[in-house]
DNA sequence: ATGAAAGCGCTAACAT
DNA sequence: ATGTTAGCGCTTTCAT
């Protein structure tokens, strides 16, 4: 009572002090409130009460306690996709105490690097990681060296990691098997200026499916690339869109590596004076929240986005467990047909 | 060469060891290289290459050296204008070397209150927040053990914490001049089942725009309330969207709380067969990506998310800086008139 | 130029 | 039931 817990926080010793007893007894306190005579107890309580007493993580850190902080790098924190994926780690961690450390490499491998230098200094419980660096080796080191290590999105094969995946060669084929059906026999395929893996695999899906649908790639799929991707791709998509329209033969259908990207698709077609889908089809991926009320209502493809988070985290948590194996979490995606797709016109455009 | 880092970190004992010098002169190389005899030098940055050597932060926190991370606490990491603004944070802060713990609360004042607690723990380096609970006091006293606060859309008055604020009593009138000039007299105000400060000072700014005009708020302005404001409140809002047309006289046009919920007011007005402008007008709030390509283009207030982050992290740096003294940044909201509001139509409905 | 030593706040094994 | 002690990995005087 009489110590007003003055600035600057105040440890044990402040509070065995305050009660009378030696830290161990305020620590017992803590950790084995059990073995502490009831009396005592009270007054430990009473005096961290008074003395605002607050835990020091690091130093517990120091002593071996695991860090309740887990590192997640996506290529951007900001992209809704990655927003939700953060969410869905977020909501397993908070179960067990624990929370997300969200950072963007902004499609940078330098950046990926650097981050995960950070986040082994910070010693973090694991580190969830969507890589745009194909290289697993620097993973494989971090992992070695004691900071688990959870892939999204990228091929597992035989890496001593855990992963978590949607298959991406499926929504590919999914995209492009539904184009076809409608008839489409020359489809954009728009990406930005890098590949990430994940939107290699959709175009490799996509030219699967072209394949065995009898049509030979090279004349039915047109790949098309914003000049810079990251920031403001909604602009750099409606930029893409000219370049699109001038192709000759003429594409009857696009397939956006992602819902932003066909967010500016749209609004570049529809500057362009070009109707959706009576002139050209557009596909988008991932099927954000808005995708069903875009004009006109986004086809795309679904990815279980807060799953996926909750899924990666699961396996991280599970990392601390004595007898725990490297294993994949595997989802599929989903095709949800809507208005943005029909039939190519009848000749050309 | 010898010393394959093998499993496990190696610390700066295993750097001395394996340079044939003392922690102290490892220590040095890292710190103050200029006091180091460049052959000695070299030889310990050859140790540290060859056992994997990497700084443990903790260790360095105990000693003293602050936090490179973080905590923001928001209302949902997932919405994506938190997403932005935790991505403006991360701008920020990876100029200094720090990163952003994310955390979101759901509005349960109890998460935020547990979450305050754990960053505490984590000795962060700051907390950037948009405080759910009104009350500010564990807010100071977390400040005044050692942790600065950022406030994000917070009343500021004459707390000593520093702030960041768009003036939400203004985004509201731009929201309600715009309608009334349209010739809208009777105005819903969608909201969620509790009112987190901003809603609420729209909403006061809708009911000073109203009286200002010469109309009487308990006429002009109808109260509706989304039952489950957290998780899919696209479904929720569409929900409302019966209510609000049940409501006779019936209202003309309906001001949202975000864009999240004027995504499902379009969808349940779509539903109901009701034409947006036509016959009832639809104003958003925040702006975000897709706002300009539904259907129709939504008018909203905008607001500058990045930015915001930005100046609560330049806020919580200068912290540090000694002759720091708390202050608050001002940003304005913009309203962008687009497709989805229009005059009423001739007579009722 | 280098090293020895103390200690940050905490935990846990070991006294008492 | 409580206290003593010895570090965890690092930084920082203060010797040498």
């Amino acid at each position: 009572m009489a110590d007003r817990a003055g600035l600057g926080r105040s440890g044990m010793r402040e509070v065995a002090q305050a009660a009378g007893v030696s830290v161990s007894t305020v620590a017992n306190v803590l950790s084995r409130p059990s073995i502490v005579a009831p009396q005592t107890r009270h007054r430990v309580e009473q005096a961290m009460a008074a003395v605002g007493y607050v835990p020091h993580g690091p130093a517990r850190q120091l002593r071996g306690v695991p860090s309740p902080i887990v590192g997640s790098i996506t290529l951007d924190l900001a992209n809704p996709f990655y927003a939700e994926l953060n969410r869905g780690i977020e909501d397993a961690l908070s179960e067990a105490g624990c929370m997300v450390l969200a950072c963007s490499t902004d499609l940078q491998p330098a950046k990926e690097k650097q981050l995960l230098g950070l986040l082994q200094e910070q010693a973090v419980r694991g580190i969830i990681i969507s890589p745009i660096d194909p290289d697993p080796t620097l993973l494989l080191q971090v992992s070695q060296r004691g900071t688990p290590v959870i892939l999204i999105d990228h091929p597992r094969r035989q890496l001593d990691l855990c992963a978590v995946a949607v298959d991406d060669v499926a929504g590919g084929e999914l995209a492009a098997e539904h184009l076809v059906s409608l008839g489409h026999r020359r489809i954009a395929f728009l990406a930005g200026a890098i590949d990430p893996g994940p939107v290699a695999r959709r175009r490799e899906g996509v030219r699967l499916a072209l394949t065995a649908a009898g049509l030979d790639p090279a004349r039915a799929l047109v790949d098309v690339r914003m000049s810079d991707h990251h920031r403001s791709s909604v602009s750099a998509a409606a930029r893409a869109v000219a370049q699109i329209l001038a192709t000759r033969p003429a594409p009857t259908a696009i397939i956006c590596l992602n819902d932003t990207a066909a967010l500016g698709v749209l609004e570049g077609l529809d500057a362009a004076g070009v109707r959706v889908p009576d002139e050209i089809s557009v596909v988008g991926y991932d099927d954000l929240h808005f995708a069903a009320r875009l004009s006109p209502a986004l086809t795309t493809v679904h990815q279980p986005k807060h799953q996926l988070g909750r899924a990666a985290a699961e396996l991280l948590l599970d990392e601390a467990n004595p007898d725990h194996t490297h294993r994949e979490t595997h989802f599929r995606p989903a095709l949800k047909v809507r208005a943005s797709t029909a039939p190519p016109p009848r000749r050309g455009r």
